[in-house]
DNA sequence: AACCAGGACACCC
DNA sequence: GGGTGTCCTGGTT
C-alpha cells in the first residue's frame, strides 16, 4: 500500500494521529473521496494496517525521551498496537502546525535541526495527548483516573468505554465483577484467556491507565516541576468537583477536545458560542454513559438542551440549522 | 425518518 | 425547587 505518510518521519506521523484530527493519514484518502470527511473513520481499510506500525514506532520515539512511565509502559506490553486517539479527519488548523508543515512539504534539506525540534515538540504532546484522553474519559465516565480504585461498575465502564472508542467487540462480560484491583493484578495472558479478542489490547489500554496513573502520582508528590501535559490533571473542572456535570457543561467539555470528540460535535463559531452536533446518536451516548442512563437518545437529550432556552443558557442561532445549538454566553 | 418545540409528570439531589 | 429524564403530541425538514 502507497501513501504519502512513507516519506515522512514517524515521529511526525504518529505526532499528527495521536494529537491531531487533521491526520495526514487521511489526507490521500480524503483526496480521494472528498464528499464526507468522515468516510475515512468509518471506512478503514488502511487503518488497520498502519495502527499497529505507528503505534510502534510512537512508543520506539517515546522511549528516547526521559519517560520513565513510558518504559513501564512498553515494558509490560510490547505489542501495544491500538492508538490512544482515533484518527478525527476534521480538526481547526490551529491545533495541528505539523500537519501544515507537512502539507506545505518541508524541503528534505531541513531534516536536521528542525525535526529534531519537532521531534521534542511532538514527544511533549504525545504524553499530553495521552494524559489528555484519559483526564477526559475519567470526566465522561465519572471515574477515577487511577484504576486501583474502581469497583466493578467502574471497571465495566471503562470497558464499555475503551470497546466503544476502539471498536472493540463486547468483553465485559468476561470481565464482570472484577474490581479494578482486580483487573490490575491481571496478567496479558489472564486478559486474553478472558477475552481472546480483545484482552491483549484492553491491558495495553489498561497499563497505560496505570502508567499515566503512577506518573500523577510522581508528579503531585514532591516536585511542582510541569512536565508534557501534567498541567491537565491540576485543571480544576466543574464535573470532578463532586457535584453532578449540566448538559451545557458536558456539551463544552467535549467541544473543547475537538482531538476526540471534534467527530460529533464540533464549533461551527467558537466566538459566537455556535455548535453544532454532528452526531446526535453518539453525542446521547456519550452523556447517557456520563450520567449513567443506558437509555438516553437524543430525543431526550435535545429536550433538555431545549429547557435551556427559557434560562438562557442555549439557543438556536437566529439561522436555525438542524442540530446546530448556540450558546448564549460564549466563553 | 430525523429533528424540533414544548407540555406534563416523575425522579433524585 | 432545580435539573434533568421520560413520554408525549404535533409540527417541520
Amino acid at each position: 500500500m502507497s501513501n504519502p505518510v512513507g516519506s515522512l518521519s514517524e515521529g511526525t506521523v504518529y505526532g499528527s494521529r495521536i494529537g491531531m484530527t487533521e491526520d495526514s493519514l487521511t489526507i490521500s484518502e480524503r483526496n480521494r473521496v472528498s464528499v464526507d470527511p468522515w468516510d475515512v473513520v468509518e471506512t478503514k481499510p488502511n487503518v488497520e494496517t498502519l495502527e499497529r506500525g505507528l503505534y510502534l514506532s510512537c512508543f520506539d520515539m517515546l522511549l528516547t525521551e526521559d519517560t520513565a512511565w513510558l518504559v513501564k509502559v512498553s515494558e509490560a506490553s510490547p505489542t501495544l498496537a491500538v492508538p490512544m486517539t482515533r484518527m478525527e479527519p476534521r480538526e481547526e488548523p490551529e491545533q495541528c502546525p505539523v500537519i501544515d508543515s507537512q502539507e506545505q512539504g518541508l524541503s528534505p534539506g531541513l531534516e536536521g535541526q528542525e525535526e529534531e525540534r519537532s521531534l521534542e515538540q511532538m514527544q511533549s504532546m504525545v504524553v499530553g495527548e495521552v494524559l489528555k484522553d484519559i483526564e477526559t474519559a475519567c470526566k465522561l465516565l465519572n471515574i477515577t483516573p487511577d484504576p486501583i480504585e474502581w469497583n466493578t461498575g467502574n471497571v465495566q465502564k471503562w470497558l464499555l468505554w475503551t470497546e466503544h472508542l476502539y471498536r472493540l467487540p463486547h468483553a465485559g462480560k468476561a470481565f464482570q465483577e472484577l474490581t479494578g484491583k482486580d483487573l490490575c493484578a491481571m496478567s496479558e495472558e489472564e486478559f486474553r484467556q478472558r477475552s481472546p479478542q480483545c484482552g491483549d489490547t484492553l491491558h495495553a489500554h489498561l497499563d497505560i491507565w496505570k502508567s499515566a496513573a503512577w506518573m500523577k502520582e510522581r508528579c503531585t508528590v514532591g516536585d511542582t516541576k510541569t512536565t508534557g501535559g501534567e498541567e491537565l490533571w491540576s485543571e480544576a473542572d466543574s464535573s470532578c468537583s463532586g457535584q453532578p456535570i449540566h448538559l451545557w457543561q458536558f456539551l463544552r467539555e467535549l467541544l473543547l477536545k475537538p482531538h476526540s470528540y471534534g467527530r460529533c460535535i464540533r464549533w461551527l463559531n467558537k466566538e459566537k458560542g455556535i455548535f453544532k452536533i454532528e452526531d446526535s446518536a453518539h453525542v446521547a451516548r456519550l452523556w447517557g454513559l456520563r450520567k449513567n442512563r443506558p437509555a438516553m437518545n437524543y430525543d431526550k437529550l435535545s429536550r433538555s438542551i431545549r429547557q435551556y432556552y427559557k434560562k438562557g443558557i442555549i439557543r438556536k442561532p437566529d439561522v436555525s440549522q438542524r442540530l446546530v445549538y448556540q450558546f448564549v454566553h460564549p466563553v
